[in-house]
Order: C-alpha cells, then structure tokens, then sequence
DNA sequence: CTCGTTGGTCAACACCTGTTGGCAACATAG
DNA sequence: CTATGTTGCCAACAGGTGTTGACCAACGAG
C-alpha cells in the first residue's frame, strides 16, 4: 500500500499549500509571510510549522512542478517547436507555480537550485533525445531555457507592457522558429 | 552654472549608492537592508537616510542606468545585431545595476516600473529607428528584451549551470540571429 | 574667537518576522 | 465510559527591520 490512511488535516495541508503556492508566486520568497499563507489558508500560522517544519521546506513541498512535456514520438518533427511553445505558455497560464519558482529563484539561492533541478531533471534530457549531437544538449537547453523564460519573465513576471500585449499567436509564430534553431540548428 | 559647489559628504553619497547597487544587485530589494548598505560603505544607517531620505528613494537613486546602445549610423546593417548582443554582454558583466534592475524587478512593483521605463526610454525608440514598420516596434523590442533579458537571468541571476557555461562568442554566435530576426525579418 | 552649518554617531522607537510551547476541543479506539 | 492521539488557537519569544531625534565634532565665515 502507498496510501496511507486519509487524516482529516489532508483538506488543511492542501489548503495551506495552495496559498503559500499563490503567495510565493506573487510576492517572492521574503514577503510571502507565513502570518499572510496562514491567513490564506483560513488557519493559524503556527499550523504551517507543523505541518511544513519551516518556511524553506514549505516553499520544496510548494515547488514541485510537473512540466508534463510533450511526447516526442507521437509528433512530426516540423511541428514540434510549435507544440513546445504552446506548451510552455499553457504551463504558465494555468498553474502558478512556475511563477513561484522564478520570483523566488531570483531572490532566493534554495529556489534558484530548485529551479535548476528541476530544469536539469526535466528539459534537458527531453533534449537531449532530439538534438543531433547529444553532447551539444547542456548548450541547446540553456539557450532554449533563456527564450522561455525570458519571455515569461517579461510577460507574466515584470509584465512589461509590449510583452504582455502580445496575442498567443504572435508568440507562437515568433518564438518557434527560435526554439527549433537552438534545438536542431547545426552550430553556428 | 549646472555644477553646484562640491560638498565635502558627496564622497559619503557616492560610497552609499556603490553600496546600494552591489546589495540590490546580490540580495534584492528586501534582503538588501539598510543597515548593511551603511556597513558597506562605512557609515552610520542614519546617513543614508539624511542623504536618500528613505529605502524607496536610494533604490530609485541606484537604479538610474545609461545603456549607451551603439550608434546605428556608425554600423553596417548586418553587423548590427551582433554588436548589440555584445554590448548587452559589456553592460551586463561591467555594471551591476541592470542584475540589481532585474532582481528587484521580480519582486518588488516599484522595481518593475523602473525596469519598464528604462526600457521604454531606451530599447523602444532604438528598436524603432530599425525596424521596418514603425507600427511593429513596441513587439519587436518585447522579443528583443525576452531573449536578451532571458540570457541574463539565466546567465547571471539563476546561473543556471550550462547558461553560465556558455562562452561568449557561443552567445554571440547563436543569439545575434534570432536578434537579427526579431528587429528586421518579415512579420511570420 | 564665536557661531551657524555640515557630517557623523548613538540609542531608541514601533513594528514585523519565523518559530515555539502550552492549552482547549474533538475524534476515535478499547 | 475512559484514554489517547489529532487538530487547532493563543500568547509569547528573540531577533531583525525602517526610521527618527538627540547629541557631538569639525569646519568656515564674520
């Protein structure tokens, strides 16, 4: 058996979880009290301790971020940096913690080494399988990785205004040729 | 006469904004305390509020930043983009104040506001004067800044490892198309 | 020399932070 | 029923924050 009994504080710890998530994303890592998660989350600060141990493991447990990349095989190669891009703007639109995850990392050296597992772990084996040379992988994964979150940064982020005026399709339309170049592109 | 009579503090206000752009630049808005801002330079906290007034303000002191973008009229065309890839390079290794632009950007409203006019006053009129359709200039100038600002905070803020492994002419060599794309290719 | 101005320190303020321990209400097992 | 563990609130701690005002030393003009 993997699951344990359910305790009735299953609800309390998910909501908990949700504020600090949506706190983290929004204010970073100093100004997400644990006072405002609480209050979020309708209980008592001193329940996230017990639940969390202390802030820095309440911020692990609400970075954990499944980025669910497309399957490369059941998808033409010529369409797949459209996917990707679609794809990255749809995990930054619907869930928050991505957000999280860069305000925090920016400020933060545990959410920035969080980020970078979760990027090591994630994208660059994905890249690893389709780029030509699987040596060159590390290089084309970080230039991937500045292209998109770059954009968010700017976008979702700093919310410069011509960056969050762009529609969807401009972004797919520009970006994706970007995207393919540094992940098939022969070396320039 | 625009130069006023030098005062025998203005070494003391030149030892507090150096202080201040390093603290931003390291910790970010809320880390970067007072108190350490005075210890850096030397000097009793009190000080840096007579001289700034107050936190806000020494921000906004510190974050006054020349990007000194290359003279278009000096330039052939398709050098353009690789020049401006290598002074957003210079500017980001030389001076601190765009890392410590970035980081409090992230997480504080102020900071991001700073970002957004620096930008406007000075990649939007730049981008405008090169790129086709004056009309297109305000998405052209977001592309440009995702990338270039995308590099950076992988670069120099997350340092994300294979970002901050890169060599420079690698940078130049795969950044300066997608530049070149952003500013001048026909609309995709 | 005297006196106002300037450059600087010290000690304190009110507030907010993460974190802790004690105590009451409840649920459930025996 | 009692006994025990769980869930929650309350009040407090120790430390750090931006900010303020009183006070002192050096200077420069008259």
């Amino acid at each position: 058996m993997t699951t344990k009994a359910p305790r009735r504080s299953d609800a309390t710890r998910a909501a908990i979880l949700a504020a600090a998530r949506e706190r983290f994303a929004v204010d970073g890592y100093e100004r997400a009290t644990i006072r405002a998660i609480a209050r979020d989350a309708g209980i008592d600060p001193s329940m996230v301790m017990r639940y969390y141990g202390n802030k820095e493991k309440l911020f692990a447990a609400a970075s954990e971020l499944e980025l669910r990349l497309p399957d490369l095989d059941e998808l033409p190669a010529d369409q797949l940096a459209t996917r990707l891009v679609e794809h990255f703007l749809d995990v930054w639109e619907t869930d928050g913690t991505l957000s999280a995850m860069l305000r925090v990392g920016v400020t933060n050296a545990a959410g920035a080494e969080r980020l970078q597992e979760t990027f090591a772990a994630q994208v660059g084996p994905y890249v690893a399988r389709l780029c030509p040379d699987p040596a060159e992988a590390p290089t084309r994964a970080a230039l991937l990785a500045s292209q998109v979150l770059g954009l968010a940064l700017c976008r979702y982020v700093l919310r410069l205004a011509p960056a969050a005026a762009l529609t969807r399709d401009e972004i797919v339309a520009w970006l994706a040729p970007t995207v393919e170049r540094y992940l098939t592109a022969e070396t320039p």
